[in-house]
DNA sequence: TTGTATGCGTTATCAC
DNA sequence: GTGATAACGCATACAA
């Protein structure tokens, strides 16, 4: 048996008597034809087993309702929860989705772009970090970058710096009297700076006494565990009898860090307040569920969509302006309180 | 400044003096033509600045490159993983992927299932459990599914019982006296029955009391922490004495019960030993971390992948056999001895 | 309301 | 080694 052919416009057009034109346009403007020669060709289609072929549709009306992804990974929370959400809005605006894992990698994320490109996308979304905005730009299609360096390109991310002001207020709202933020180097043009210019603002305005470990954390959970024993050994010989307000970069940090206190003491100290940053799943299944600056992620998920469709839809007037100025969007993070400093609950 | 149109083969033919057919030799077998005149194509390409376009080449061709992936979310680790591991293999097989989320509704994705055939995929697979896989086999193209019902289709799986066997085996080699297990009610279609068939068999071939608690444990947090809470009293109630083998369906389950434990008692209990199942990141990062049969996700990637590759290769013959018997691959688990089972360690 | 002719950008089949 | 021409399947002016 071979291959059987497709069944295409041609087929049903001879079939019903009709012209091709007639076909296309059941189906991009039903209303134009009669309803009972609609009632034909609907017919005709079923009883020919037509299936509709989108490519020949692209190459025809020139639009794919392709939309790029570049992503550094799906193995922490943040990233695939927030290609999930992304995914998800095809429900709402019909775009598809090319998505690739970056792997950090700048010529093969090059690559990529040039495989998005070949194919056509309409707009691409980039949350990994490699490539500079000003060469995207270079692109000349809509672009929406999330929680990356964003000058040359829209963006939409998370308020990093009011995050961090509540997290510390939370802190000194528990009476805390030394506040500890640790955190991995950042650098200062991409979003997540916020956390850390956001802690040190709200401590130096409210002339809270405070220290930052800044430290590369490194990858595998040896070295973190091993380095976050540091950290608390030096906490400890420093502020002993201090109430300490630690605000830590992230869920996963602040995870093993509250194990650390935990497998020491047997429980969390009195004497320690933790909150961490993303809300992310293992803030709520940690022993004690952890406070926690919750990203909203399907609303940046949303606004990023939202965002990039309107710079398509501009792009398919008659006169497209020349990509306008970036936009940058703002998520306004929610403080989720829980056990780590909300004890007054035991 | 309108939309400048994009430089296509004739342009470059017009320019370079050649004609279309040798500017596409030049891309598709560069060795029949000469190396001067590639050389001119070359520069003419930079010179026009050309990018390629893919759409147009499928049309030609009829080979998309594209494989439609539907899965059913990206919250869990398992999932996010697999697509993860999945994407990855761009950089081996060239072929794009399509994805979208299934939600867990019939008839949603059967018209994912349109929208990918529309765009004329030329594989599948399918992490969703909706479809019955009879009628994926009658859209007549490759498919593979992975940890589903997958009677008539090709698939890839966990060896899920031997996983449980070992689980099992590990607690009887710790002179457990009586074995549980905990999993919500699950198909005897699907490949993840195996846990529950893997425990039953090889509790009852070495005749070792056990118990199965088979619930249905909710979704959100609370009712899970209440259904672990009742499960635990009842194991509390009805072997004090013993020396208590858990063996929990995923680590996720695994975590809450542990932490559980740990609030309750302090630490874990002398008498009992846990084990999970996924080694999915809350395993290790739990305060005592877990025991776990591993998924070798990578693995099951790759394999079907390889199969997926393997079956649309030989549909691209000029007799393509009529996608023949379904063939079932199986990935062993790795078995991975944490802190809920190696006592002597502390 | 319907049909004709042409175009979308590439590949494939022949020629030469 | 290179070129002319016809597909690929659909959309869209323009005509009727």
């Amino acid at each position: 048996m071979g291959k059987k052919k497709k069944v295409t416009f041609s087929d049903i057009a001879k079939f019903t008597n009709f012209s091709k034109t007639t076909i296309s346009r059941y189906f991009n403007d039903p209303d134009s034809i009669t309803p009972e020669n609609q009632q034909i060709i609907s017919d005709a289609l079923v009883k020919l087993n037509y299936q509709e072929n989108k490519v020949a549709r692209i190459l025809a009306n020139g639009k794919t309702e392709f939309i790029g992804i570049i992503i550094p990974n799906l193995y922490l929370h943040y990233y695939s929860e927030m290609l999930n959400q992304i995914l998800c809005t095809y429900e709402q605006y019909g775009y598809k989705f090319l998505v690739f894992i970056g792997n950090e990698n700048e010529n093969t994320e090059r690559q990529y772009i040039q495989e998005l490109m070949a194919y056509q996308i309409e707009g691409l979304i980039v949350l990994s970090h490699t490539i500079p905005s000003k060469e995207l730009a270079d692109l000349k299609i809509p672009i929406v970058a999330i929680e990356r360096e964003d000058l040359y390109i829209s963006s939409v991310n998370t308020d990093n710096y009011s995050g961090a002001r509540q997290a510390v207020q939370l802190l000194a709202s528990h009476h805390c009297q030394i506040m500890l933020h640790i955190n991995s180097p950042t650098k200062e043009n991409i979003p997540a700076y916020g956390r850390i210019s956001g802690f040190l603002d709200y401590c130096r305005e409210n002339q809270i006494p405070h220290e930052m470990f800044i430290e590369d954390l490194g990858i595998n959970d040896e070295d973190l565990h091993q380095k976050f024993t540091c950290i608390l050994d030096q906490i400890q010989m420093k502020y002993p009898d201090k109430k300490k307000g630690i605000f830590i970069s992230n869920d996963t940090y602040a995870s093993v860090f509250l194990n650390l206190l935990i497998r020491r003491y047997g429980k969390l100290p009195d004497d320690f307040y933790l909150v961490g940053f993303d809300n992310s799943p293992i803030s709520r299944q940690a022993v004690i569920p952890i406070s926690t600056v919750g990203q909203q992620i399907n609303k940046i998920a949303q606004e990023s969509m939202k965002l990039l469709v309107g710079l398509m839809d501009s792009q398919k007037k008659r006169n497209p302006a020349p990509l306008s100025e970036p936009v940058h969007k703002t998520i306004p993070p929610l403080l989720i309180l829980r056990d780590t400093t909300e004890k007054n609950i035991f």
